[in-house]
DNA sequence: CTGGCAAGTTTTATATACAAAAACGCCAAA
DNA sequence: TTTGGCGTTTTTGTATATAAAACTTGCCAG
C-alpha cells in the first residue's frame, strides 16, 4: 500500500514517522543508497535528525515495499537486486499492467481518456533532458511519466491492481536509478507514449498492450545491459 | 510482503514485534476484531502482554497488508469492509491467478505438478467440519485449502505475483470469516478441487482458469449474501 | 599457523517516560 | 435545544533508557 508520496507531508501534517518514510522512500528510490548496505538505526537517527522510535516505523513500513530487507535481531538493509528479480519485476509488471490497460480499455470511460490526454500532453511538452547536448536528468520528467503510466490503467477499477503496479513501477523506477543514468540520453521514448496514448484512447488494445510491453522490455534490457549494475560491490 | 506464517515465532527466534504481527494477523483474519474497530495501543499492549513499540511496529506492518488502517495522529482502525472492496479483491484475484495459473501450466514443472497433486491428496482426505450432522469448522482444514490454491500458481516464476495473490486471499479468507460461517456447510467444493487440479496437471489451461475464477467469484457471492455482513455496526 | 572459545563492545530490540495532539465534557450564549 | 468555545482528560507519537542479542577482538590450545 502506501502508495500516497509526501503529500501529508508536503501539507505539514503529517507524523514524524511518515515523513521520515517519504524521505528514505525517495532516497532509495533515487537510488542512493547502496543495495545490500546496512541501515544502522543510530546512524539514520543522526542524519534525519530523530530517534529510533519512528525510525524503525517507517523502516517496516518499506520493508513491505520492498525497498528495505528486515534481518530479524541484526536490523535492516537496503534491497538487494539481482538480475533474476529485476527479470521477476520486469514480466510481472508486463502481466499486471496488460489486465489493467485492457481492462482500462475495456471501461473507457471519459474521464480516463480525458486525463490521459492531458497526462500526455504534460509529458509530451516536458524535455527529458535539461541541455541539448549532453544528458541532464530533468527532475520535473520523471513525475509526468509516471503519471502519465499510471493514467493509462487508472481505469481499471481496482485500487488492489493500482496498487500493486504502483509497487512494480517503483522497483523498477529504482533499477532504473541505479544503473548508469547515461544510456537514457535518446530513443524514441516520446513517440513510443504518443502511440500508446492513441492506442489506447482508440481502443485499439492489442496493439496498446503490445506497445507497453515493448516499452517495459526494451527499458528493462538497457538496465540490465549496464555492465556494472549487478557486480559485487563489496572488495 | 511479509508471507511468512508465524514460521520464526513457532520456531522460537524471532523478535517481539515479529510475533505480535503473527499474532495480530491471525487474529485479524480469523475475524475476530470488528472492521472499523480501534485499535488502542494501550489496550492491545496490556491484552498481548507487552509494550507500545513493538506493537506499533507491528501495526504498521499490517496495515500494508491491507488489514489495518493507519488515521495519521488518531491510531490504528482495523480495516473497513464493504461491498464495493470485496467485489475489487475478487475481481483482482481472478485477473492475478489466472496470469498465475497459465503461467504455472506453461512451465509445467514435474516439482510443480508434483506439488500440487500431493497438496490435493492431503485437501481431500481433511474433512471441512469436524461433525457431520452441523458444521464445526475443522481449523486443519483452511492451511490445508490455502496451501492447494497456493501450489497451483506456484510455479508461475514470480514471487512478485505470488505474494500480491497471498495478499489477496487474506483479504478473501478475512471476507469468509467475518461472514456467517453457517453458510459453508456443503457445496460441491471438493470435485471442485479435484476438476481443477486434474485439468491444470494435464494442461488445459483455459478449463482451469474457468473452474478456478467459478470457484472464486462463487464464495465471493456467498459471502455477499450474507445479509448482517455489511450493516453499519453501530448502534 | 589455525580454529575455537570467551570477554568486551557495539547494535538491535524493548520498555518506559515525556510531549503534543485529539477527544471529551462542560458551560455559556444564541 | 443547539452551538461554539475553553479547559481537562485521554491517547497518540516521540525520545530516552535498559536489556538482550550479535559482532569483535584477542588469547590459548591443538
Amino acid at each position: 500500500m502506501a502508495r500516497t508520496p509526501a503529500l501529508a507531508t508536503l501539507h505539514g501534517t503529517a507524523t514524524r514517522a511518515t515523513s521520515l518514510y517519504d524521505q528514505l522512500r525517495a532516497d532509495l528510490l533515487g537510488g542512493e543508497l547502496e543495495p545490500g548496505s546496512k541501515l544502522a538505526i543510530e546512524a539514520l537517527a543522526e542524519r534525519y535528525a530523530t530517534s529510533a522510535t519512528p525510525l524503525r516505523e517507517a523502516l517496516n513500513r518499506l520493508v513491505s515495499d520492498g525497498l528495505v530487507e528486515r534481518r530479524e535481531q541484526r536490523g535492516f538493509v537496503v534491497a538487494g537486486i539481482s538480475e533474476q528479480d529485476l527479470a521477476e519485476i520486469t514480466k510481472t509488471r508486463c502481466w499486471l499492467e496488460e489486465v489493467a490497460l485492457r481492462e482500462s480499455i475495456a471501461a473507457h470511460t471519459t474521464a480516463w481518456e480525458e486525463a490521459l490526454v492531458l497526462a500526455h500532453h504534460r509529458l509530451a511538452r516536458t524535455p527529458r533532458s535539461l541541455s541539448d547536448e549532453r544528458f541532464q536528468d530533468n527532475p520535473d520528467w520523471e513525475p509526468l511519466h509516471r503519471a502519465f503510466h499510471r493514467a493509462l490503467i487508472s481505469g481499471c477499477g481496482s485500487r488492489w491492481l493500482l496498487n500493486f503496479c504502483d509497487q512494480l513501477a517503483d522497483q523498477h523506477h529504482r533499477y532504473r536509478r541505479l544503473s548508469a543514468p547515461r544510456a537514457f540520453a535518446k530513443r524514441g521514448v516520446k513517440s513510443e507514449h504518443q502511440q500508446l496514448m492513441e492506442a489506447a484512447v482508440d481502443g485499439r488494445a492489442d496493439e496498446a498492450v503490445a506497445l507497453l510491453r515493448a516499452h517495459f522490455e526494451r527499458t528493462a534490457k538497457v538496465i540490465r545491459d549496464d555492465p556494472t549494475l549487478f557486480e559485487p560491490r563489496v572488495a
